[in-house]
RNA sequence: GCCGAUGUAGCUCAGCUGGUCAGAGCAGCUGAUUUGUAAUCAGCAGGCCGGGGGUUCGAAUCCCUUCAUCGGCUCCA
């Protein structure tokens, strides 16, 4: 026998071997039903697996993250069960579940294409293989046997995966035909997964190598409920509403031209206008902060980024330098602003009285990103940095860390971004090669940055290998409307630059010293920036920073004299007001400037006109009642101070 | 760059297996209406069906190629 506790640590007695399944059914058969993995001493294993040992045991429900991702891997694998009945001879890479699903990379065969019209058909085959029932069954084998298997089949991605598998512990689960390497856990069975939906298909390398053969990944995401995947379905038909092209070009925001050439935008009036605002905004804070503002050029001769090592880095993987036509000199387009930064630090002596200095540059560059990297407003050729750089002493580094830090946090929250997340980003110590500066510098910057962002209290993830080749850095993530994730705001610790470009500045001791340089954005870039506000709010911008804050809206043709005495008035209050004078019914007024996501529409008509007043509208919310016009412009002027002192 | 898909009026989209297939709604323009809280009515105008080749008596429709876009992969100073 052995005892079995369960979360309210109450414990029962069960006959050695039982299952997680039986001692759910022991509970109840309810639960049964709808538990889908089971943690046992925490770990996540098979509900059908046999228990021989006392344990804590934790059922997992839909709502826990670990049942959806045994229900979503099992999943996978009746894909694969699908695929191997329809397309003989296909051979399986890995098929894991993901945050929203699963996928499966497979190679269907030399010549052979699944495309996303043959999605229909797996599918079907799917629904009919988890109606049949079918038990999941785990084998442990050695590893030698299990080679023989995969070799058999003729399957070289499994053979590779297993060889590179300690022996002992290789575990292969059985769908009907299909039999897959896998560490589990599983569902007993298929006939849980009730919905299924194949979504999308795309290349995939084979182990992320670009020199390795290309798989066909197919995504897809599965149910218990048919109800769960329709609100699955419609949430994904909702976050595409928001996505931010199609919002951009709703709104008039930007747009490109394949005349102007790829991934090069082109800002339209009113989003001009909404980026202007964004800079004034953060150039007010900066002046706040101790920044300095600079101006740098659009290009830089060629020895300018040989002197910074971008040059031998990233030189063949940017645009090709610009020749003078006389003297044969060579200029790229800047891909960065620090190597300009570094040249105006170096214009001037420094002593550590100066330091910290700040300097802050709405800088353009502009990078070469591959074809298919090219993105909306998210991923682009050209784009506008809030970038500055930090020159300070070494022991002042952690200190402007947290300063740059709590500027991220303001303005994020000035901003109302409160989903995003933070990564911190250390070097891969097994892979110095590819990193310069010495090892004692890489410690020095790491601790400061954990410390710094622990001090800020910031809940941060750490990844290795993931830092830039001259630091590591502190990331800030965001969620686009369909949960990618793009990297924003961004504070990198240089001991590079400093050395390369020989700067320096006098200590306290009148010697010369290396001052350490740190490169921060806030925003990011500009442009993604504004992609991701736009599909945060959904266009619905806040009123301080939306292009237009009021419209007014006759009701007839009679009120246009009055209209524009409103008009005058709110303008020359510094409100942003337009009036819409079409010869259209109030109610189609009312629509189409819901439409374009203006938050005030003010109607005017007889009464207003008599008593000197608007009927005041808020976008999404209706009629707010009728207001004088000063009354109206102290509403929202006081929404906008609002909106901006959030401290 | 790689894999798959898409590309028809300013926008959103119809147009099946090649033969009145160049269409609709919205936007635009003109006129009527002078309007009270999410679409007033009528008329007009708009496209070399992404570009370039080809197959065919005949191509938006089939093939090749090229460009761009979308979903991923790889990359991202």
């Amino acid at each position: 026998m052995i005892n079995i506790t369960f979360p309210d640590n109450s414990t029962r007695e069960y006959e050695s071997g039982v299952s997680s399944l039986d001692i759910a059914n022991s509970i109840s058969p309810g639960l049964a039903r709808q538990v889908y993995a089971a943690s046992l001493n925490g770990e996540t294993r098979d509900l059908s697996r046999p228990v021989n040992e006392d344990a804590r045991i934790v059922f997992h429900k839909w709502n826990d993250e670990e049942a959806r991702h045994t229900f979503w891997h099992t999943s996978a694998h009746l894909l694969a069960a699908a695929l191997e009945e329809l397309y003989p001879g296909i051979k399986f890479g890995i098929g894991p579940s993901i945050g929203n699903g699963f996928y499966y990379d497979v190679d269907p065969g030399d010549g052979k294409v699944i495309s996303e019209s043959d999605l229909p058909v797996i599918e079907k085959k799917m629904k009919e293989l988890a109606k049949q029932k079918i038990g999941i069954e785990r084998i442990e084998i050695s590893k030698a046997r299990a080679l023989e298997i995969f070799d058999k089949k003729g399957d070289e991605y499994k053979t590779e995966l297993i060889s590179e598998l300690e022996d002992g512990n290789i575990s292969l689960y059985k769908l009907g035909n299909f039999v897959d390497l896998c560490r589990g856990p599983h569902l007993p069975g298929t006939e849980s997964i009730k919905a299924i939906k194949l979504l999308s298909l795309a290349g995939a390398y084979w182990r992320g190598d670009e020199k390795r053969k290309m798989m066909t990944r197919i995504y897809g995401i599965t149910f218990p409920k048919a109800k769960l995947l329709e609100e699955h379905l419609l949430m994904l038909e909702e976050a595409k509403k928001r996505d931010h092209r199609k919002i951009g070009k709703e709104l008039e925001l930007f747009s490109f031209s394949q005349k102007v050439g790829m991934g090069l935008p082109l800002w339209l009036p009113r989003g001009s206008e909404l980026r202007q605002r964004l800079i004034d905004f953060m150039t007010a804070e900066l002046k706040r902060r101790g920044y300095t503002i600079v101006t740098t050029p659009h290009i830089g001769n060629v020895e300018l980024y040989k002197t910074s090592g971008h040059y031998e880095k990233y030189g063949s993987d940017s645009f090709q330098p610009l020749n003078t036509p006389q003297e044969g000199e060579q200029f790229m387009l800047k891909p960065m602003n620090c190597p300009h930064h570094c040249e105006i630090y170096n214009a001037s002596p420094h002593s550590y009285k100066d330091l910290p200095v700040r300097m802050a540059e709405f800088g353009t560059v502009y990078r070469y990103e591959q074809h298919g990297e090219l993105h909306g407003l998210t991923r682009v050729r050209s784009f506008t940095q809030d970038d500055a750089h930090h020159f300070c002493e070494p022991d002042q580094m952690k200190d402007e860390f947290k300063k740059i830090i709590d500027l991220v946090q303001w303005t994020f929250k000035s901003l109302n971004f409160t989903d995003y997340t933070a990564q911190i980003s250390l070097r891969d110590a097994s892979d110095k090669e590819k990193y310069i500066g010495s090892d004692e510098n890489w410690e020095k910057a790491e601790k400061a940055i954990i410390e710094a962002a622990g001090e800020k209290g910031m809940q941060t993830t750490v990844v290795e290998g993931e830092a830039a080749f001259y630091g590591p850095k502190l990331d800030f993530m965001v969620k686009d409307a369909i949960g990618r994730e793009w990297q924003l705001g961004t504070i990198q610790v240089d001991y590079n630059l400093p050395e390369r470009f020989d700067l320096s500045y006098t200590g306290s001791d009148n010697q010369k010293h290396r001052p350490v340089m740190l490169h921060r954005a806030i925003f990011g870039s500009l442009e993604r920036f504004v992609a991701v506000l736009i599909e945060s709010t959904a266009g619905k911008f806040p009123l301080w920073l939306t292009p237009d804050q009021v419209i007014i809206l006759p009701v007839s043709e009679k009120y246009h004299d009055y209209s524009k005495k409103v008009l005058n008035f709110l303008n020359n209050s510094d409100i942003r007001t337009l009036i819409d004078e079409r010869n259209e019914k109030v109610g189609k007024k009312i629509r189409d400037n819901e439409l374009r996501r203006i938050p005030y529409l003010l109607i005017v008509g007889e009464k207003e006109e008599n008593s000197s007043t608007v009927s005041v509208r808020k976008q999404g919310k209706g009629d707010i009642g009728t207001m004088e016009l000063e009354e109206f412009t102290n509403f929202i002027r006081q929404q906008v101070s609002e909106e901006l002192n959030i401290k």
